[in-house]
DNA sequence: AGCTTCCTCAACCACATGGTTGCGCAAGGA
DNA sequence: TCCTTGCGCAACCATGTGGTTGAGGAAGCT
């Protein structure tokens, strides 16, 4: 417990079985028999499986009867692809910089080759909020 | 082992710790000693969280003397965002045609509520390839 | 009421994971 | 040459995870 919701979703998606889970119900809904059908392994396996996804909010289960319908939260998908394009975004910028201070140092002095993506033409620093710093000691700690 | 690239990336982000070292490496590349200053944890648990990003492709690593930088590879990061995009474009576009049907069925029949998106508008049914069916029994098994 | 279907919960087990410490190696500086 | 820095590897340990089986509950059928 205690655990962000983005961790939980990314926990979830590590599992080749919860992805394809995830990838069929993206087809349909479906109930817990209908997809551990599809498995190599008990209905108990596949329903834990589906408490994974639900508590990282990327299904949710309604009721039919004894039934239990699952259905795909494309929302908490969206989540995970705002986080990783922002760090990529982020990192290609800075790459595509650095590409061009190296080529307009094409004829400059030697000194290169050293951190130049710190003082890049555009200030960005650390202006990203990161989600989780897990740890207290934030700086240098001795 | 055996493990594909996908999953690979998954678990890795799927650690609070090594997000926030892509988080870190998408603003500058970074050294493992430098990484480590910032959690309560030792060198060589930062290294092993390395090791798993780089494991995963998301971060490569070459050589300054004895220094070891870090550099972050967004692609690595495109391919996780097209895997979920992928489904959660066909979710929701499945669901836009879900509402239609139902919006056009206002003052229709009462035969409804009754999985009406497997014969939706546009046929879809199982078209996308998903990537790991981890199981041999496809099918009714019984 | 009693049976069947669909599913969850609880206990258990093997293995993976995230952390530790200790050691060692490669490369630059004294 | 020796020492320090920066880092990886191996062994170890606690906890988490993914699977199993067994029991049982909720809802429809006869």
């Amino acid at each position: 417990m205690a655990v962000d919701q983005l961790s939980r979703a990314f926990v979830a998606l590590a599992d080749p079985t919860r992805r394809d889970i995830v990838a069929r119900l993206a087809v349909r809904d479906a109930t817990v028999g209908e997809l551990a059908e599809s498995y190599a392994m008990s209905m108990q396996a596949v329903s834990k499986h589906l408490k994974v996804l639900e508590e990282a909010g990327l299904v949710s289960r309604s009721r039919d009867a004894q039934r239990r319908p699952c259905h795909l939260e494309p929302q908490a998908l969206d989540q995970m692809t705002t986080w990783i394009e922002q760090y990529r975004h982020q990192a290609e910028g800075r790459f595509r910089r650095l590409d061009a201070v190296l080529a307009a140092m094409g004829d400059g002095p030697d000194a290169a080759t050293e951190t130049p993506e710190a003082p890049a033409t555009t200030s960005e620093q650390h202006t990203t909020p990161r989600d989780n710093p897990p740890e207290p000691s934030r700086g240098a700690p001795s």
